[in-house]
DNA sequence: TTTTCTGCAAATGCTTTGCATGGGA
DNA sequence: TCCCATGCAAAGCATTTGCAGAAAA
C-alpha cells in the first residue's frame, strides 16, 4: 500500500508546488488514477467519483485529467476510437497488452526499449522523447468464452 | 512505379472480389492512399481528391477509408487527438516515427517484432493479432528551425 | 434494370469552453 | 479576501448515418 501512497503524495506535491488547489473532487480523481490498475477511462473515473461526491460533473473530471496530463502525472493511452484510457500509477511510457474483445489492458513485462530508441535516434536524427508499444489480441478469459 | 501499381491492383481486386463497385471517387482515394508516403489524414485525402473530382464529399472519403479498413487494405494510425492518419501502401503493422512538431510520420527500419510477440503470447496466454510501435520526437528539420 | 454509391445535411459521441457561483488557502 | 475550481450548458470537431437522387454493372 505504501507504494500507492507515495505515488499519490508525489502527485499532490506536484499540485501544491504549482498554484493548483487540492479539492475533494481532485483528490478523488487522483486516488482512482493511482489505485486502479484497470487503466480507466474518464467515464470510468467519473462513475467512481460520483459515488462519493454525487454532484461532481464530468467536465471537472476532464479538467483534472487534462491538468495531470500537462503536469506529466498521468499517461494517456488513446486509441483512434475516442475513448482514451489513463494510468496514474505509471505515468511514463510502457508497453500495454489490450484485449480487443473486453478492452482489458494489462502491463506485460518486456525488456527495456532503451537500446532500440538510441539506435533509432542515431539512424534518423530525431530527438526521441517518447514512445508507445501496444499489443492487441484476445485475453485468455475471452478465448474461453468463445468456446 | 511497378510496386505501387501492384499494390493498387491488389486493392482493386479486393473490391472486385466482393460486391463493391469501383467508382471514380473510390479510385482516386485508393491512388492517394497507395502513392502517398506521408500517411495522409482523411482531410488530406479529401483535399487531393477534389482537385480532380470537385464535387466529391468528405463523407464519401470517410466511407471509402472505412471500407478499406474493414477489408484490411489500409492501416489506421490513430492518436488520441482525433485525426487519424492512413497508410495504404503498407497496410500491416509496422513501426512509425512521428514528429511532435510538424506531425511528419516516417517508417524507420527496425528489426522484426516477431520474437517479442511470441514471448508475450507465451507469458500471458493472449492470442496476439496485432501490435503497434510508435516513437515520438522532433525531426531534424524542426530541430533546425528551433535554433 | 438492379443494386450500390454519392453527396448533402443532420446526428453522434467524446471532449472542451464560457461563465456565474462556490469554496480552498 | 482573493483567486482558483466547480458545475452546468453550450460549443467544437472528427466521424458516422439517413436518405433521395445518381450511376456502376
Amino acid at each position: 500500500m505504501t507504494a500507492l501512497d507515495d505515488r499519490l503524495e508525489s502527485m499532490l506535491d506536484k499540485l501544491r508546488g504549482s498554484k493548483y488547489r487540492i479539492t475533494p473532487q481532485r483528490l478523488a480523481v487522483l486516488r482512482i488514477l493511482v489505485q486502479s490498475d484497470a487503466h480507466p477511462s474518464v467515464e470510468d473515473i467519473y462513475q467512481e467519483v460520483i459515488e462519493d461526491f454525487p454532484t461532481t460533473s464530468l467536465a471537472t473530471v476532464y479538467k483534472t485529467v487534462t491538468l495531470l496530463k500537462e503536469l506529466g502525472e498521468v499517461l494517456e493511452i488513446g486509441f483512434g476510437d475516442g475513448r482514451s484510457r489513463y494510468d496514474g500509477y505509471k505515468p511514463y511510457a510502457h508497453p500495454h497488452l489490450i484485449c480487443l474483445q473486453c478492452r482489458r489492458i494489462i502491463d506485460p513485462d518486456l525488456g527495456p526499449m532503451a537500446d532500440m530508441t538510441a539506435k533509432l535516434a542515431r539512424d534518423t536524427g530525431f530527438r526521441i522523447v517518447n514512445h508507445r508499444l501496444d499489443f492487441f489480441g484476445i485475453c485468455p478469459d475471452c478465448q474461453a468464452d468463445a468456446e
